[in-house]
RNA sequence: UGGGAUGUAGCCAAGCGGUAAGGCACGGGACUUUGACUCCCGCAUGCGAAGGUUCAAAUCCUUCCAUCCCAGCCA
């Protein structure tokens, strides 16, 4: 992790006459169980998890579960498996904002005794209409000043059950009149009836994140409290609570940007949106900015980490390109995945001068630098897949693959020169032949030869058939949330291509390869987790090669 | 005169009084049995603006401008 403001609020807290002199650096990762993790969520993972292993400290796992309208388990395991998935550990330090609660409603007790909290009973709409508004100040409650014990009766009576939801609630005694809304006496309890998944129905008041949220942190021993820029308003609540209960530490609060991409959106309502209308297919759907959409598509942990170090913590809103995403995830496939070869868009190319009844084999690196990747072998004979893309009846410019008169390697195989091509009822190429040179097997050109191009191909006689799906940008806008209604106008209908007889050559079912594989001059492709089979495997394409030929 | 935060290139981002790092993108070139990778070169007389202090300012001061966040019994 490189250095950053956090490592200078930290530096001084560990200073003699620091807040956390001797104490060993702790953070936490607090997620809501209420959705799926995102990338934006990989980078608080990223800082929490990172900070603390920067400074040889801790970080727990913590589920933020104060809200149990909702929230529910079925999210915790999948939270678990991303963070998990990312290579970050907690050991036995898994925590619920839930466990706390009993001490949680201890402090809130306390507060009421030294009279710093009280029991409201305004309407949730007369404490709107009291709160005022961003310019002016609001009234005090006429419950402000009530006595401590009628509070501390009535808020027993509010968890023993006696009144219904919304009647009362708990306040802080801060003050009306803050230009900070956050400390115009916030709610502290709220009573809400609604099982909850992990103390079932033991609470029918719960607290709120304001005031949970500290109070976990010092629980845990937490010494630096990392959150996104839009809690900045919400410390010096975070501290009155700190400084006015009685806790076995000090946690400080440290606010950084949180992460925007462009081509996406990141809210969980939006996302929802998608899964539920079922533009997408589910939440792991491969165009996703989630982390099981991203694991799905083929995106590899290692390049997620290594986007958020290179993006760099700061307090300043950004919106990082998407390719900048692809950069990385191309940057870690192209060290770590093996190269095949496989045809998406195919034409039949024979070999008009090779026998009919030969066959050869040929041994190709799996890798090109790295050779520990080994080899294997790919058949050739005068039936062959080419890419559509690979043959002009008229070359463009610059074009230097297949035109007639012209010579080109087949990669690993022969040099070829093309002799002609055919023609279907619809006036489309449905053939190419060429004649083979002999002398340049292995692909190796003959002296004083110049062959420019080297195109891939696949064995008619032995490849498998492939359903490849290809995916792009979700939206067509760089900021979809910019056009507030009607974004899903803005999906990009090409964001998903599925081709359905693509031509791979055999080996790609017996390689290991754990990233996936280079489908070579094309991109990066990984097996669809959830949709491959023996039978019809699926390949997802993670991201295309960069591309640098552009026809004028 | 509500409170708070933030402005360095198309996008991120270093910089903390000594004369604008780095990455992505982009443009040019070399290499190439992937038009990939790799390697070179180029890319802010300028740091939101205007004043001021100083031998010296992105860094300090003043004023102004712009953008974002906050009026849940959500987190």
């Amino acid at each position: 992790m490189g250095r950053n403001f956090i490592h200078d609020i930290i530096d001084q807290d560990l200073a003699p006459d620091g807040r956390h002199h001797g104490l060993k650096i702790h953070t936490r990762f607090p997620p809501e169980p209420n959705g799926y993790l995102h990338i934006g969520h990989s980078k608080a993972i990223y800082i929490d998890f990172g900070t603390a292993e920067k400074y040889g400290g801790l970080c727990n796992l913590r589920m933020d579960d104060t809200n149990p309208s909702k929230e529910c388990v079925s999210y915790v395991e999948a939270i678990k498996e991303d963070v998990r998935w990312l290579g970050y550990d907690w050991d036995d330090r898994f925590f619920y904002a839930s466990d706390f609660f009993e001490e949680t409603y201890r402090q809130a007790e306390r507060l009421i005794k030294i009279n710093l909290a009280y029991v409201c009973e305004q309407t949730a709409d007369e404490m709107r209409e009291n709160r005022g508004t961003l310019t002016s100040p609001g009234k005090p409650s006429p419950w402000r000043d009530r006595d401590p014990e009628e509070s501390l009766d009535l808020f027993r009576r509010m968890r023993a059950g006696e009144f219904p939801d919304g009647a009362m609630t708990l306040r802080a005694k801060i003050d009306m009149s803050s230009g900070n809304m956050n400390l115009r006496d916030p709610v502290l309890y709220r009573i809400m009836r609604e099982t909850h998944h992990r103390t079932g129905d033991d609470w029918l008041i719960y607290p709120m994140y304001d005031f949970s949220h500290p109070i976990s942190d010092a629980m845990e021993g937490i010494t630096h409290s990392l959150c996104s820029l839009e809690f900045v308003d919400h410390r010096p609540l975070y501290d009155w609570v700190i400084s006015n209960c009685d806790l076995p530490g000090r946690p400080r609060q440290v606010e950084f940007a949180r992460l925007g991409i462009n081509y996406t959106v990141m809210s969980k309502r939006k996302l929802r949106i998608l899964v539920e209308e079922e533009i997408v297919d589910g939440w792991d759907d491969p165009r996703l900015p989630t982390l099981c959409g991203m694991r799905r598509r083929g995106y590899t942990p290692e390049a997620i980490l290594k986007f958020n170090e290179r993006n760099g913590v700061s307090n300043v809103p950004s919106t990082v390109e998407f390719d900048f995403l692809e950069f990385c995830v191309r940057e870690d496939l192209n060290e770590r995945s093996q190269r095949v070869m496989a045809v998406l868009d195919p034409i039949k190319l024979t070999i008009e001068n090779y026998p009919a009844d030969k066959e050869e084999n040929f041994t190709v690196e799996n890798h090109p630098f790295n050779p520990e990747h080994g080899s294997h072998d790919i058949t050739f004979s005068r039936d062959l897949w080419i890419e559509r893309d690979d043959f002009m009846i008229e070359p463009a410019r610059k074009y230097f693959r297949l035109y007639p008169g012209n010579l080109v390697r087949l990669r690993a195989a022969y040099v070829i020169r093309c002799t002609g091509y055919k023609l279907d009822d619809s006036g489309q190429v449905s053939e190419v032949t060429a004649e083979y040179l002999p002398e340049s097997r292995g692909g190796v050109a003959p002296d004083g030869t110049k062959v420019r191009g080297t195109i891939h191909w696949v064995n008619q006689r032995d490849c498998l058939d492939a359903e490849i799906h290809l995916y792009d940008k979700l939206f067509t806008v760089p900021d979809p949330d910019a056009h507030d209604a009607d974004y899903k106008d803005l999906i990009n209908p090409d964001s998903i291509t599925i081709i359905s007889h693509a031509k791979l050559e055999p080996a790609i079912r017996t390689m290991d390869s754990p990233t996936g594989f280079q489908f070579m001059r094309l991109g990066y492709f990984k097996e669809d987790s959830k949709l491959s089979t023996a039978a019809e495997p699926v390949y997802n394409r993670v991201v295309t090669l960069k591309e640098t030929y552009r026809p004028d």
